[in-house]
DNA sequence: ACACATTATATGTACCTACATTATTTTCAA
DNA sequence: TTGAAAATAATGTAGGTACATATAATGTGT
């Protein structure tokens, strides 16, 4: 199945403008199936994203502002994603000692725990995992890395 | 540049995890360029998409039904996105007279200058198309549509 | 003809994003 | 040292998504 039949759209100007929607289509069902996933965990896409940040850091904290640095998808409201999840007791947050602007957020053994359940299903995660070879994926990457330079060169 | 320095990241698991997040940085990318372009027209993505739809079907109308059928993104307000578009006066909207459940929408005068003002620009909203080839795009669309598979065969 | 399911749209809620603004604390240079 | 600039979070607003529900019109089987 070719991305014509899943859009329902048989011209495109070009190969480009395809890949575009092509791109636009395949991250929507991706991050659908993963929002699916999480939901039985009742955690959201972005929540979850800041726990995977914050058990790497595990034991030391990790601030709000290290976490709007790490986080793919920019969060410019991170603290009220940090707020759902302390509401939640998965994370906790104290003001931070040598410097009082910040904030250290780390995660609790609840939070360590429900991230050891969803690792079970990570390969969930993975795109192409059971359709690309891995000489595949390494060139999706590189055409990804290649087609992106187009993007950010503005 | 790769995906590596981009999302501050050295080790991924396997290739397979880093398309995947591959695919989400780059997406991100490329909504934000579209976004930034369209705000400066006064519009957000989901609102040109509809404008589009809205333009193939010109001087026909569409119900709001068919607009979600063919919208990429799914749209699961169409109807609240279609009223934002009715305040700016770039769409019209009346009961339809065959089936008075369904709402006629149809694009007008001053959305078809606003949409062929856009059209000027519209090599920015594609994908690579500065620095992959046509036959690159053409690799990647394939790619795409065989990794794909992976997520709607669940 | 009428009860009932279906369809088309609208709306309420919870969550998210981008962007602008604010409050507080720290840094740094005159 | 002190006053301005920068940094860190939090918050308000507008717009978006997903999902559940409501409302009205249409279609259908008996």
């Amino acid at each position: 199945m070719g991305i014509e039949q899943d859009v329902q759209q048989t011209k495109f100007k070009n190969e480009h403008q395809k890949a575009s929607i092509n791109l636009l289509y395949t991250v929507s069902c991706l991050t659908n199936r993963h929002h699916q996933v999480l939901k039985t965990f009742g955690l959201t896409g972005p929540q979850f994203n800041i726990m995977r940040i914050l058990r790497g850091q595990h034991p030391k904290a990790t601030t709000v502002n290290d976490l709007i640095d790490r986080m793919i998808d920019k969060a410019s409201n991170a603290s009220r994603i940090v707020e759902k999840l302390r509401a939640k007791k998965l994370v906790e947050r104290s003001v931070c000692a040598n410097d009082r602007r910040a904030v250290d957020v780390s995660i609790t053994d609840l939070g360590l725990e429900l991230l050891k359940k969803i690792d079970v299903i990570e390969h969930e995660f993975f795109f192409g995992s059971k359709t690309l070879t891995e000489e595949e994926a390494q060139l999706l990457n590189s055409l990804l890395d290649k087609g992106r330079a187009s993007i950010t060169q503005l």
